[in-house]
DNA sequence: TCTGGGGTCCTAGGACCC
DNA sequence: TCTGGGGTCCTAGGACCC
C-alpha cells in the first residue's frame, strides 16, 4: 500500500506561510527570470491561468488585485525539507518524488484506517510547516496519485482519499480524463484519444500487448498499476545523478561573445558548487547557448561538449574548459536569450577511475581551495569570493523583481514580529527559524 | 509584451564482438 | 550459390515528470 502526499499549490503556499497577511488572497509565483505563472493559491486559480505571461497579469498585480512573486528556490527547498522530515514520522519508507511530492510506504499498515491517518498526515505537516497538503492512498502509485488527484479537488473529502474504501473506482476512474494518468503526456494523450480512449477507465482495460507493442514498456507498466497490479516499487534511497544542469535565461538579450562567456563562467561556478554538494566529479562537460524560440527571423543554437582530462568539480577548471566550448559555439551576428552549461559522466568524487598512462594529479590542495570557497561563501554571502571570469557588472542578469525572503536559511532575513502588530504573526504558522 | 529550469527513462538503429 | 546466432555498447531522439 502506498500514500502519496502532494503539497498544495506549493510555491504559494511557501510564500503565505511567511505572509500571513494574504490568506485568502490570491497569490502567484512566477518562474525564473519573472517569465510566467508556475504556481497559483487557490484563489488565484479563479483568476489567471498556469504559464500566463507576468505582461498579461500585470493590471491584475497593479489594480493590488493579484499578489505576484519571483521564485525563492532556497525558500522552497528548505520548506521541502520540512515537509519530508515531517513526513518520516508517519512511514519509515519515504521517498522524496519531487520538491513538493513524497510517496509513503504503507506495508503494515493495512490494519489502520487509512483515511484517519492521512488526516492526521495533513494536520501534522500543516501545523508543523505551515503547508496544506492532499493525501492519495491506493495498491499502486500510479493509483495513488490519482487518489491524490481526486482529493484535491473534491472539497467533501478534506484532502484524503483511501482507494480501498471506495466502493466503485471504476466510476471514479471513469470520470477522470486518461491525461492525468502518470506517465500519460500530452503526446501519448493525444495518441491514445485517437483510439478512442479518453477515460482513465478505458486505458485501464485496453488491450495490453497492443499497447506496449505500440507504447512500450512504460505504458504497459502503467496499464497494470491501474488494475491494481504495483510495478513501481518505493524507492527511499534517491539514485545517484546522472547529470547536473544549469541554465538560465538572462534579463536582456546579448550579443556580445565577452558577456556570454560572463554568463557561462556563472552557470559553470553554480554548476561546479552542486557538484561539490553531490560529493561528485564530471568527465564531460559541454556548453548549450540559444536565441529566443519566439524571434523567427533570429534563430541560432549550439552546443559544444569536451571531455575532461581527469574528472573533476573544480570551479577553475571547468570554467577553463567552458570558455572555448563558449567562442566556438557563438556566432556573431545573433541575440542570445539563454545559455546551459551540462556536467555528465558523474561518478563519486572519492572513487575516481586512476589514469594508466597518465602522471597522478594530487588534487588535494584544488579541493581544498574549493572547500574554503563554500565555506566563505555560505558564510558571508553567495559570490562573496569569485572566479575573475564571471565578471563584475552582468548584464545578462535574470530579472527578479518580486523577490521574498529566504526566510529560513538567512540570519538577515528572517521574519520579523513587531510588538504591537497583528496578533496573528505570532501564530503557530510563525515557525522556528532553522540553526 | 513575453512566453522557466532541471531532470530521467526508453527505444531504435548502427557498429561491433565472438 | 549462399552465407548463423547471440549479444553489448553507444547515440540521438522522443517521451515523460515536477
Amino acid at each position: 500500500m502506498f500514500a502519496l502526499v502532494d503539497c498544495n499549490s506549493f510555491f504559494a503556499s511557501c510564500e503565505k506561510v511567511f505572509r500571513p497577511d494574504l490568506e485568502g488572497q490570491p497569490v502567484v509565483v512566477l518562474s525564473n527570470n519573472d517569465g510566467c505563472v508556475v504556481a497559483r493559491s487557490p484563489e488565484a486559480k479563479k483568476l489567471v491561468p498556469m504559464q500566463a505571461t507576468l505582461f498579461s497579469i500585470q493590471h491584475l498585480v497593479k489594480r493590488g488585485e493579484l499578489c505576484v512573486f519571483s521564485a525563492n528556490p532556497v525558500l522552497y527547498k528548505d520548506m521541502s525539507r520540512r515537509v519530508i522530515e515531517t513526513l518520516q514520522h508517519f512511514s519509515p519508507e519515504v521517498e522524496q518524488y519531487s520538491i513538493d511530492e513524497a510517496f509513503l510506504g504503507l506495508h503494515g499498515f493495512t490494519h489502520r484506517d487509512l483515511t484517519a491517518y492521512g488526516q492526521q498526515i495533513k494536520a501534522t505537516v500543516q501545523q508543523w510547516t505551515g503547508i496544506p497538503v492532499s493525501v492519495g492512498v491506493a495498491p499502486t502509485k500510479t493509483l495513488a496519485k490519482l487518489a491524490a488527484h481526486v482529493a484535491k479537488r473534491n472539497p467533501d473529502l478534506k484532502g484524503i482519499l483511501d482507494f480501498n474504501t471506495v466502493a466503485d473506482v471504476d466510476a471514479v476512474l471513469a470520470a477522470i480524463d486518461v491525461g492525468q494518468v502518470w506517465g500519460i503526456g500530452g503526446n501519448l494523450r493525444a495518441k491514445l484519444n485517437a483510439q478512442g480512449i479518453r477515460t482513465v477507465l478505458q486505458l485501464k482495460h485496453a488491450d495490453e500487448q497492443r499497447l506496449k507493442k505500440q507504447f512500450g514498456i512504460l505504458v504497459l507498466r502503467t496499464v497494470m498499476e491501474l488494475r491494481g497490479v504495483a510495478c513501481f516499487p518505493m524507492e527511499p534511497v534517491a539514485a545517484p545523478k546522472t547529470m547536473r544542469i544549469v541554465s538560465r535565461s538572462f534579463g536582456h538579450l546579448v550579443t556580445e561573445l565577452s558577456d556570454l562567456k560572463e554568463a557561462v563562467a556563472t552557470f559553470t561556478t553554480r554548476c561546479a558548487e552542486k557538484l561539490r554538494d553531490d560529493g561528485l566529479v564530471a568527465h564531460q562537460f559541454a556548453v548549450a547557448i540559444r536565441t529566443s524560440y519566439y524571434r523567427p527571423d533570429n534563430q541560432y543554437a549550439a552546443a559544444r561538449s569536451v571531455t575532461l582530462a581527469a574528472p573533476t568539480n573544480d570551479t577553475a577548471t571547468l570554467i577553463h574548459a567552458a570558455m572555448p566550448l563558449t567562442a566556438a559555439a557563438f556566432k556573431p551576428g545573433y541575440e542570445y536569450l539563454k545559455a546551459k552549461v551540462i556536467a555528465t559522466e558523474l561518478t563519486p568524487a572519492d572513487a575516481v577511475q586512476g589514469e594508466l598512462f597518465a602522471t597522478p594529479v594530487n588534487t588535494e590542495k584544488r579541493d581544498r581551495l574549493m572547500t574554503a570557497i563554500d565555506t566563505l561563501n555560505r558564510k558571508l554571502k553567495p559570490d562573496a569570493v569569485k572566479f575573475g571570469a564571471v565578471g563584475l557588472n552582468p548584464t545578462w542578469q535574470m530579472r527578479s523583481d518580486y523577490f521574498s525572503q529566504r526566510y529560513t536559511t538567512h540570519w538577515d532575513e528572517i521574519p520579523k514580529v513587531k510588538v504591537g502588530q497583528s496578533s496573528r504573526l505570532a501564530s503557530p504558522r510563525s515557525l522556528p527559524v532553522n540553526n
